[in-house]
DNA sequence: GAAAAAACATAACACTGAGTTATGAAATTG
DNA sequence: CAATTTCATAACTCAGTGTTATGTTTTTTC
């Protein structure tokens, strides 16, 4: 048995201003519709309420006690209505992002943290992983988007593929820095870092060799262009990246070129295929993708 | 803007159970009822709360978030139900003593935990203080309850006092031991401890020796009786103390006679004059008074 | 202490929210 | 595809909450 909200109301209206008149006008109400709330709440509660002294109401020691519940219900109901505005202008919510190890180190985060300063009650958790954990927990809902390359695709995920732009980077002061496009032909003396031979880039980017009857030599290979455009700025080699990296650490010195033929990077942005998508991971995945236009391959 | 708490009930039953039909079940209530609800809540929101999947009614994300803050709104809600039960039936609520320092470490705290075990929900403080303080602090309303002894009387603060028997208490192997019970006379010679001069006790007590040409004597004085009981366990002399607090150190080895004549110690227990005095606190000072009961004097 | 003013309670009535049953449409299941 | 289940809609009732009008009690004022 539970008590109708507005006499609980009107209890901590009437508490707060010491008169039922004055409660009154606290709720825009009628004098007497504040009157009738509270002998309703007072005739089911066993004990008094309020006791009259020099034309005040004070409320008992128990009527104190009681009003802190009240107030604590009141205002988390309040905050409700507050909740479902924020829910639906996608400014409350919680974000679970899955991306690959390699973007959460560099401009993920920085969209993200620009994405959620303005949403004060958005939460979030990124959560780097392999391709393969990250699909499988998109398709159990475990994350509300996620962020990977070279998706084959999926039923139960919904994806968008993005063609990111490439470009070869060389260490500072590399004999190539002074050409103003590189070619496989100049790639087939060097040192080369790439990626994993069994990923679709990489695979990619060797026919594109082999188109020229080159092979795509290896040096180093790693997982994340990251790890490369490290290596390649100490001097390691040189390398074929995404130049969103490859922006990331023009500053360590590394002599970023154009790369032909052009051999886009394919990313992917996954979310849940059914419709329980939250409004908020949609919105996010936007602004992901907008980000993304400068470096874009058209 | 609120919502009407009957639909954020059905939210949650739906929620629950992943369909209207059962939610009704749930609620206890017709099947379109529940359905109405829902569609009202639905559309004084701009989010979709439920999705479809295979014939249950699964929460978006939005409602999920959502969900979670309902249902701490409405478990406070049902918690009013049963706090204004525990009010009404002194089973919750906040309790403010004041006592005396000599209180606060012996009958007292044993009635007060006895008390508080059989009410969960009821929070005690127990604050020791100079009388003054306590009849101050009691007609500002910040106590609840106070125990005094020797109270003269204040309109704004109303008070019962009690009659408690009082004792001669001796060291252990004192030779007055051998007496059934002590008279003044007795104790012309002892090395009093007594309370201080200015208190009732004290000047009852020097009367019944003035009374008979015998002067009390003064070795030590203390306010409290405890310290008092101590100090004679100790050997430092002899003491006439409420019977009360010489049974708590009897344990010690103290020797307790009867004193004649009754010079009895007035204790009173006080609470705020006006209606506001909580429910909780008379029936404290109800079972504290009967606790009193074996070391009345009548 | 009587008159004036303020605060509150009660009565009579209207409207809305929330309950009901009856029933049809849509989706799931066998 | 038929049967079953689930849900939505319609029509109606009733209680809760609002209103105004008015009387009663309490406080204040002179």
């Amino acid at each position: 048995m539970s008590f109708p909200i507005r006499q609980l109301e009107a209890f901590r209206a009437v508490a707060l201003k010491g008169s039922i008149t004055r409660a009154a006008e606290e709720m825009a109400i009628s004098q007497p519709a504040v009157s009738r709330l509270l002998s309703a709440l007072s005739s089911s509660v066993e004990f008094e309420l309020f006791q009259r002294v020099s034309g005040r109401l004070v409320p008992t020691r128990e009527a104190e006690f009681l009003l802190r519940e009240v107030e604590r219900v009141l205002d988390n109901l309040g905050r409700i209505g507050q909740l479902t505005h924020d829910l639906s202008t996608r400014k409350a919510g919680h974000l679970r992002i899955a991306c690959l190890p390699g973007f959460a180190t560099s401009h993920l985060p920085k969209v993200l943290a620009d994405f959620l300063s303005g949403r004060p009650n958005v939460t979030a958790v990124l959560e780097p992983d392999r391709p393969e954990r990250i699909l499988e927990w998109i398709i159990g809902e475990q994350y509300d988007c996620g962020i990977t390359d070279e998706f084959a695709g999926h039923p139960t995920a919904e994806s968008t593929t993005i063609l990111m732009r490439t470009v070869c980077i060389l260490p500072p002061g590399h004999p190539l820095a002074a050409k103003a496009e590189i070619w496989p032909a100049d790639l087939a003396r060097e040192r080369i870092i790439h990626t994993r031979r069994d990923s679709g880039f990489y695979q990619r980017l060797s026919e594109a060799f082999a188109l020229r009857n080159l092979r795509l030599g290896s040096h180093v290979e790693t997982r994340q262009f990251t790890a490369a455009c490290m290596l390649v700025a100490a001097g390691a080699g040189v390398s074929v990246v995404s130049e969103m990296d490859a922006r990331e650490y023009e500053h360590r010195g590394l002599v970023i070129r154009p790369f032909r033929p052009d051999v886009p990077h394919r990313l992917s942005l996954l979310r849940p295929a059914n419709a329980r998508a939250s409004l908020l991971a949609l919105e996010f995945l936007d602004t992901f993708e907008k980000s993304l236009e400068p470096f874009r391959f058209r």
